[in-house]
DNA sequence: CCTACCGATCGGTAGG
DNA sequence: CCTACCGATCGGTAGG
């Protein structure tokens, strides 16, 4: 029998990955250092490290693990409703509870991600933008769908208002992280995508 | 007789400090080292970090160097137009247009070092807080004397106005920075400023 | 999963 | 403004 199964291998490898996301998102997906994590779990470099073989495959699996709560606590509530006004307005409220969350030390973790890499070529750099990317078009699908179902106006174009959505929620994420302000946030973000959706 | 005078010095430090800012345009404060500046300007470390005396120095010389350089550039073309809708337009298209200038590769630095230094107390993460704060209060102030004159719509507020148009400019520079589309993020900000402010 | 180690680079200093 | 150096940390590897 060896020392470890396989299963308390998938589990080490788990608690690296929570640790590795929970680090990005206060201090970027450079303050993942491999020491750090070492010290933080207590265990050896080697040890991490073993586990992904580069800093750049511990990176994209920090990466999927925020990608997969983003869309679980953002997308997910409103898939209860049915595609239209609703769907749209319960996404925007998941998107702004979540990125103002007391439990979220760091922010968005996609926001900060895309600041840290928009000038860093590299495979990390490509998931962040085809994450963005899909996350922008699912946008764009939903509000489109409200907007022909005549939930909302139809001089609304979808993609212009999925491209003001992000960047509320990007304010939001100032709003929040630098300035301390998670009540400001939360309101003004609300009240602005409202606006951006011609839904006050 | 000194081999440097006092205006050498100053010139090296100068073209220490516009190195900084420009390479921390691209990879951000952090990525400002001393070793990396030497290199680059074929100076040794010492020399380099002897005009500032420390790392966070010079990191808060390069974020002035910065605020100099966007306050002539978005705020000062305003100024030649009297108080009103028509100066608030033209800081929001001097902004928009510093933001996708072909020549600025890094983008927007303040932008990029408020998500760098949100999570990172000290003397940078404040300067940055309060630079960022001081324009968010100039803007209210032209948006508000605007609505005064009854140039803007007496419905809106100026500090969510503010607010919503900093979080337009980061959109605008995730278009550029991440997906390398200039002509979009232009539009589209543009676009999206004028019915922040109700005026398109 | 560990110990022990590699070369490179970090911010910074001593001394000139 | 230089050379020469400091201790710390980086990502990663060898060998077990």
């Amino acid at each position: 029998m060896p020392r470890r199964s396989v299963a308390d291998a998938l589990k080490t490898r788990e608690s690296i990955v929570g640790r590795a996301r929970d680090v990005a998102s206060v201090d970027g997906l450079e303050g993942v250092t491999i020491g750090r994590l070492a010290g933080d779990l207590g265990m050896s470099k080697a040890g991490v490290i073993g586990h992904f073989g580069s800093k750049t495959e511990l990176q994209l699996a920090a990466l999927a693990a925020a990608g997969e709560i983003f869309t679980r606590e953002v997308f997910g509530p409103g898939q209860a409703l049915p595609a239209g006004r609703g769907r749209v307005l319960a996404i925007c409220d998941a998107w702004v509870a979540h990125v103002t969350r007391p439990a979220f030390p760091g922010g968005c973790f996609f926001t900060a991600a895309s600041f840290e890499f928009d000038g860093r070529p590299g495979p990390v750099h490509d998931e962040i933008r085809r994450g963005i990317r899909r996350w922008r078009r699912v946008l764009a699908r939903e509000i489109g769908a409200a907007v022909e179902a005549g939930e909302l106006d139809r001089a609304l174009d979808p993609e212009q208002a999925a491209f003001e959505l992000y960047a509320v929620v990007m304010g939001v994420n100032q709003e929040v992280q630098l300035f301390g302000d998670r009540r400001g946030g939360r309101e003004r973000g609300r009240r602005a995508m409202r606006r951006v959706l011609g839904a006050a």
